[in-house]
DNA sequence: GTATTGCACTAATACTTGTTAGTTTATGTC
DNA sequence: GACATAAACTAACAAGTATTAGTGCAATAC
């Protein structure tokens, strides 16, 4: 379980133009190189657990080097949360201004979850546990920006309960968490035993958190 | 948002018989102590974030002095985990053997995490995400133990499926870890915003994990 | 061809880490 | 009161940490 390292970043040549070209599709700058590798050993050991020297290995030069590209470890980490966050802003954005009714929405947010869990497989990783470890003032703008998200989702969940599409007992704060928690875990799982299709696993998610799976 | 840390085992007093009397209901050895602290610490900061002084800190003494009782800070990790892996286990093992049907045993299991939960408050946080930084024999023993564990929940899964009372369209995987992710999370936001009792959290789980909140 | 830049290197920094050794202090037992 | 024990303390350790400074080389720009 969870020992997913497929080393795509992993080589030697020495870096002479600015984006090194491994192919016709995948370009990508040393800076670009630093992250990639830093998302996937801060998923697989922890920020605070994962060394310099650690990173530095995977690229494949020396721990002072990373310096010439990042500003710090700590800039790293917040690069990295940074993105998925705004990712998750912007999603949410585009639903609450879409024409779609409650449900519809809530289905959005599926579908909104799956593709970013298989859009950014290791840094996605870093919003269930990792970014405590973010420093000032970048902590605070995270977690406001987290709540802002989380707040959104239950007005939707709200709006569907008005509409009347969900049972008026359900405790819409125990169903928002527990919908959260499972797409919030998806990258842990996704793709364990077989591969399912982007398209039939929000199928399937939608029927497992939405409708019920007992008849 | 998670900044739980009521320190109700801070205090100065000198250790003096061995199990400390705090008032007529709480007593606990220094290693309980410690075990207690580190679980809190591990869980808000992380195991590799905090350090013997930290733990010490709380505990009220210098670091040194944990090794009167401890005997390294991997050991602490270890008698977490193990302790609560045992304790899904052994529950695990209760419902199997137990005379209930199919979706009862489904629904017994949603009890359990709820109790494990509730009375492991601090380490239970540490199966999301801590038990990667356990060391080797432990590491692949706690691996083989969450293994089974989620086989046998599978299994039950499957059990209600042949007995017809899952859709047969459901991918028994997907549901599975869904589940287990709403599962693990509770102990995240289990009492955030209002408290709910026991028996009402655990109800309403079975509605949204099992039954679903669409109608 | 010279200047400039980008980037990797070595070496050193100032800390922090978990842990051990050795010592002191206080308590409970006979 | 003497003794054993439990458990605190200080001091020191060896190793590892992120990061900085300074150097050298190789490609690019003019």
């Amino acid at each position: 379980m969870q020992d997913i390292h497929s080393d795509y970043l992993r080589f030697t040549e020495r870096a002479n133009a600015k984006p090194i070209t491994l192919n016709a599709n995948i370009e990508m700058t040393k800076k670009e190189q630093i992250k990639n590798a830093s998302a996937k050993l801060f998923r697989k050991k922890g920020f605070t657990a994962t060394s310099m020297q650690d990173i530095a290995e995977v690229v494949g030069v020396k721990a002072a080097s990373l310096y010439n590209h990042i500003g710090s470890k700590q800039e790293i980490l917040k690069d990295l949360l940074i993105n998925i966050a705004d990712a998750f802003t912007k999603g949410m954005s585009d639903i609450e201004n879409s024409t779609l009714n409650a449900i519809e929405k809530l289905e959005a947010l599926i579908d909104l979850h799956v593709d970013l869990t298989i859009k950014y497989r290791d840094s996605i990783a870093l919003i269930t546990g990792e970014w405590v470890h973010l420093e000032s003032p970048e902590l605070d703008k995270y977690k406001k920006q987290r709540n802002e998200y989380e707040e959104q989702f239950l007005s939707i969940l709200t709006q569907c309960k008005t509409d009347g599409h969900i049972h008026p007992k359900t405790d819409i704060d125990i169903a928002l968490y527990s919908i959260l928690s499972s797409l919030h875990w998806l990258y842990s799982w996704h793709n364990k035993n077989k591969n399912v299709s982007r398209i039939e696993l929000a199928k399937q998610l939608k029927v497992s958190l939405l409708r019920g799976i007992v008849v």
